[in-house]
RNA sequence: CGCGGAGUGGAGCAGUUCGGUAGCUCGUCGGGCUCAUAACCCGAAGGUCGUAGGUUCAAAUCCUGCCUCCGCAA
């Protein structure tokens, strides 16, 4: 298959390299490289990178509608455009210019969970099951026919991270299979249900700020699906602290909900709604995560602070 | 030149304002106490203070350049 690759982050990484193993891919499309991080360096997407290894040609539209962009495609005639976590909108000319479709690789199991963040939203929900969906692309937010999913388990232990990682080859493998089924002439679709539809938007600040009068389950499966990226938060006295690793204690305490109520030679457990969490790992401004203990040993943690 | 914090024994920090013997907590190792211990007591090892230069009788500390790490903002 001929096929035009649109993607931007380490999750399309894996589904590009598949394509390039097996199909002929005709050019990557990606965000622009932008400034990132301390003094406005600017840093190209890592799709980017993988392509200019393979001598893949790169397009870095600014805008989906330029025409010397659209052009281009066209003059490329691709069978299949596939799209993962690109970040763009495709408008209608895109959309139906391949002479297949353009399909997209999504990480839930559609319709839950459509939007920008839908790994993390099955973290911070505490969900057992995930997995990605192939689609094809339709006008609105990823309300496509389904082509096919694949389930995953979401472990306990799991992070938005590990899961991402994780996802991203399943959604390579699976990416391939539907491209098979185009090519057997055997694809099928199907409708999503609006009924069961759910949004999973993108991550604000806001919603970083971990609320002690959450339970410790919901608190934890917070910080699991903002971890490694970008962490939950609170107050401890002047510092911003962000808690990368905690432990549920099913323990009762008396005091306040964000109340230090433990504190030990390597860790402290602070009060939630309905027990405690024990900090096991965290990171203050300007330092590097690291475990509570080492965290103790230059600093004394007085039981009673509140944390907010 | 987006804003800011930081580099000091293995870990996390203090010391820098006001130059003058390298300090704290933890860990490690050895010894002791104990039925026993992750507890307690005693002792030891371990640091060219990120790096290059400058000022000075003397620099972790003051001045200049550079490297690295991190938070925020995008």
């Amino acid at each position: 298959m001929r096929i035009v690759f649109m993607g931007t982050p380490d999750f399309a990484v894996p589904s590009l390299e598949a394509l390039i193993k097996n199909h002929e891919v005709l050019a990557v499309v990606t965000n622009e490289d932008k400034p990132k991080g301390r003094g406005k360096k600017f840093v190209p997407p890592i799709v980017k990178e993988v392509a200019i290894k393979y001598n893949i040609p790169v397009f870095q539209p600014k805008k989906m509608k330029d025409e010397e962009f659209l052009t281009k495609l066209h003059e490329l005639n691709p069978d299949i455009i596939v799209v993962a976590a690109y970040g763009h909108i495709l408008p209608e000319e895109i959309l139906n210019l391949p002479k297949f479709a353009c399909i997209n690789v999504h990480g839930s199991l559609l319709p839950k969970y459509r939007g920008a963040a839908p790994i993390q939203w099955s973290v911070i929900n505490g969900d057992k099951v995930t997995g990605v969906t192939i689609m094809y692309m339709a006008k609105g937010l990823d309300c496509g026919d389904m082509i096919l999913k694949a389930p995953m388990e979401i472990f306990d232990d799991d992070t938005y991270g590990t899961l991402r990682d994780r996802m991203s080859h399943v959604g390579a493998e699976a990416l391939l299979k539907a491209i098979t089924m185009f090519e057997n002439n055997t694809v099928t679709r199907e409708v999503q249900n609006e009924e069961e539809m759910s949004l999973a938007p993108k991550i604000t600040k806001e919603m970083e700020h971990i609320d002690f009068n959450k339970t410790s389950v919901e608190i934890r499966n917070l910080i699991r699906g903002l971890s490694p990226e970008p962490g939950a938060y609170c107050i401890l006295g002047e510092d911003v602290i962000k808690i990368w690793d905690v432990t549920v204690s099913d323990k009762k305490y008396e005091g306040e909900n964000g109340e230090i109520v433990e504190v030990s030679k390597k860790n402290f457990t602070v009060k939630t709604s309905d027990g405690g969490i024990i900090i096991n790992e965290l990171q203050i401004s300007g330092k590097k995560r690291m475990t509570t203990s080492a965290f103790m040993c230059g600093r004394s943690i007085e039981k009673h602070t509140i944390l907010k």
